[in-house]
DNA sequence: GCGACAG
DNA sequence: ATCTTGTCGC
């Protein structure tokens, strides 16, 4: 059984239980509040146990950066695949809430309900801040496809158990495709337009582009702080 | 039983 | 994810 870094056991069926019921909960319908004008993206760095949240909102049309909020967050939870909201959700939360404009909607390095319960990271964090989420990861999880795209702005389904979870979509030449799932209060189709949008030569959309350089330069930052 | 396995 | 040198390609 795994423990958390404490050492306190971790009772996997119990929390499996809770994603199936939080699962249950997921909006696979666009309810953005207005149209996009801000989408924001969250991502993570690791410093030893403590993770480096960051947040970063950009303008819809532009890309260019509005706003940038960071967490530094002591993880309580191992990394287990399956159940990488426990160990990456709360450091993501706090950031997005530290935000002071209000995105419509929030890209997260995560799968959204690309997931062997359909509660991806991106999803659990959609639920619990009720906030539209799109998942985006580099990596399947879970689910099989047909045929992998190859051009730039091509995609493919990928399905898991009967249904459609998400998509393959090649972002850049000389890429792996990036996985695409809805999070939360959002259709697949709509999630892909968005993801589509914020593409800008780089493998990643620029909200997430960005919020991974943001938190390794935090984490930077912090490392030399230390030092000294 | 054996592999696969987001970040 | 992180540890890590050099190396190939746009």
């Amino acid at each position: 059984m795994p423990k958390t870094p404490t050492g306190r056991p971790i009772d996997l069926k119990k929390l499996e239980a809770l994603q199936r019921r939080l699962a249950e909960k997921v909006i696979l319908e666009d309810r953005f509040k207005q149209p996009i004008r801000v989408v924001a993206g969250v991502d993570l760095a690791f410093l030893g146990e403590t993770a480096i949240a960051a947040c970063v909102a950009v303008d819809y049309n532009s890309m260019e950066t509005i706003e940038e909020a960071f967490f530094k967050h002591k993880l309580k939870f191992p990394y287990i695949p399956g159940f990488l909201s426990f160990r990456e959700g709360p450091a993501m939360i706090f950031a997005m809430k530290k935000l002071r404009v209000k995105p419509q909607v929030f890209l997260i390095n995560a799968h959204g309900i690309a997931h062997p319960r359909f509660l991806g990271c991106a999803s659990q964090v959609g639920v619990l801040t009720g906030q539209p989420t799109i998942g985006v990861a580099q990596r399947i999880l879970c689910g099989t496809y047909k045929e992998e795209p190859k051009e730039p702005g091509q995609w493919t389904t990928l399905t898991y158990k009967g249904r459609t979870v998400g998509a393959l979509y090649k972002s850049k030449k000389g890429s792996k495709p990036i996985i695409i799932s809805p999070g939360h209060k959002t259709t697949l189709k709509t999630a892909i337009k968005i993801v589509k949008k914020c593409i800008r030569g780089h493998k990643l959309p620029e909200p997430l582009q960005k919020a991974h350089r943001q938190a390794n330069k935090e984490k930077m930052r912090l490392m030399e702080k230390m030092e000294r």
